[in-house]
DNA sequence: GCAAAAGTGTTAGAACTACACCCATGC
DNA sequence: GCATGGGTGTAGTTCTAACACTTTTGC
C-alpha cells in the first residue's frame, strides 16, 4: 500500500501451496503430489492452487486441502511468502505457503489416489520442484516452534490416542528420542489430557490407557499462546 | 502451484507494507505516514508500495524502506501476507508485510519529513488505515519471539552502546520491566559482547561503559538461532 | 553533600536430566 | 515362561528469580 495510482501497477499470479502434515504410529509425514504435466519421472510438488479474484489467501488454502484430503475443518496456518522473479519459469509467480495438520487416519484415500498424491516420511522427502523444499523446511521449522510453546496432538491424532502415540508423535515433529517418563510427567503437567478407562491392545500386550483432550483446556492453552512449554527436549 | 493453466488465471495487485521499528533513549518506535490523498485527519499508515512484475518480494520491501529512510543493509524480515477479499476497497490487493529493524539515529531526517512521517511509541499506536494494525501487532510478536531466541540490538543500537541502554531496548521489545543484575549476567553470558574502555557521561554523573558487539559471535548467534537465550524475562 | 544513575553477589526454590526396574498380557 | 511394550519415582544439577548496597560525579 502507498502513494501509487492502482490501476498502472503490475497485477501477478498469485499461488498457494500446501505442506500437509499427518502422522501415524509408523511416524510423521508430508503429503505429496506426483507433478506429471511435464512427465519427468519423480517429479514432486507440494498441492497447490491458484488465488481466484475473488477469494482470499485462507479461503484458497481451505479450498485446496479439502480438494486433495476430503477433510472440513482443517487446521491450517500461513508459512511464507516467497516470491523471487523466477521461482517460477513459466510466469512470474508468486506464492503464500500454508501448512495443514491432519488426522492421518481420516482423509479420503480415493482423492489422494485420484490426484497421484503418497504420504513422505519428513526423513525422506524428494527433490520438490520449484522452491517447495524451502516451503517444507519453513514448515517444519514453525511447526517445532508451535510445538514448542503449544499443546500438538489434537489436530493431528484421532479422537482417542494413548501417551506412547503422542510421544511418538513428539518425537517425530523434534526428530529425536525421548525419554519416556520426562515426557509423561511434562506432558501431564499441562493439565490438558484426561485419560479414559479404555485400552488400547491391537499395539501392544498389556494395552496402553487411551486419552483425550480436554478441549476447554487444550483452547486455552493454544490461545494463550506465549507461555514456553516445550523445550526441544533431550534424548 | 497446481494443475491448472496459467493463462486464464487472475492476476492480482501485491503490495508491501514495513514495520520499520527504531530504538532510542526514549523507547521503543515505529515509523508511520500520515496518509493523506484522502485527507481525512489523521490517517496514519505503514509504508508501502507495489510489487513490479520484474522485482522480488525482498527487493521490493528493501525499496520500500530504502525509499523513507535513505539507509542501505537495512534488515529486514518477512511478517506474514494478508489477503482478505474487501481489505483494499479500491481494488483487490494482497499485501506482504515485512518488518525492519533500524537505528534511529542514522536515518534521513530530510526524506523522513518529506513522507510526512513521524516515530510513534509502540504503547501509542493510533488506528492505522485498512489492516495495518494488525501487521504492526503480527509484526512485534515475531520480533519479541526472534528476541527472546537471538540477540538483538546490533540493527537497533548505534555501533558503540551502554549497557543501560541495550537494557532499556529489550524492556521497549517487551514492553516490561527488567532486573539489572539479572539483565547483566544474562547478556554477558551470551558472550557477544566487548567492552571498551569509553564511558558515556551524557545521561548520567557517574557514566557507562560502551560495548560493542563481537560480530564474529554475534553473527554466529544469529544463525544458530534455534537456541532459547531469553525467555520474556521477569519484572 | 546530595541526587542520580551505574555497577556488583548471594541464596532459596524451581525445573531439568538422567537413570532402572516391575507390570500385564499374548503367544 | 518369556518376550513385548506399558508404566512408575528419585536424586543431583542447573537455571531462575528475588533482593540491597556501594560507587562515581555533576551540580
Amino acid at each position: 500500500m502507498g502513494d501509487e495510482h492502482y490501476k498502472k501497477q503490475d497485477h501477478l499470479l498469485v499461488a498457494i501451496d500446501c505442506v500437509i502434515f499427518g502422522f501415524d504410529r509408523s511416524g510423521f509425514k508430508v503429503l505429496l503430489i506426483e507433478h506429471d504435466f511435464k512427465s519427468k519421472k519423480e517429479d514432486w510438488s507440494l498441492i497447490g492452487g491458484f488465488v481466484k479474484k475473488n477469494e482470499s489467501l485462507d479461503a484458497a488454502a481451505v479450498k485446496i486441502t479439502n480438494k486433495i484430503t476430503g477433510l472440513r475443518d482443517i487446521y491450517l496456518e500461513q508459512i511464507c511468502t516467497l516470491g523471487d522473479v523466477n521461482r517460477d519459469p513459466l510466469e512470474r509467480t508468486i506464492s503464500v505457503a500454508y501448512y495443514a495438520l491432519i488426522d492421518i487416519d481420516s482423509y479420503d484415500e480415493e482423492l489422494v489416489k485420484q490426484y497421484n498424491a503418497s504420504w513422505f516420511s519428513i526423513n525422506e522427502i524428494p527433490d520438490l520442484i520449484l522452491d517447495h523444499n524451502k516451503m517444507v523446511d519453513a514448515a517444519l521449522k514453525k511447526l517445532r516452534f508451535k510445538a514448542s510453546h503449544q499443546p500438538v496432538g489434537f489436530e493431528l491424532l484421532p479422537f482417542k490416542f494413548t501417551l506412547p502415540d503422542l510421544q511418538k508423535l513428539y518425537e517425530g515433529i523434534y526428530n529425536t528420542r525421548l525419554d519416556k517418563r520426562n515426557f509423561r510427567r511434562r506432558i501431564l503437567s499441562l493439565d490438558v489430557l484426561v485419560k479414559t478407562n479404555e485400552k488400547e491392545k491391537e499395539h501392544s500386550k498389556k494395552g496402553a490407557y487411551l486419552y483425550k483432550f480436554d478441549q476447554e483446556k487444550y483452547k486455552k492453552k493454544v490461545n494463550k499462546g506465549d507461555s514456553l512449554i516445550f523445550k526441544p527436549m533431550s534424548s
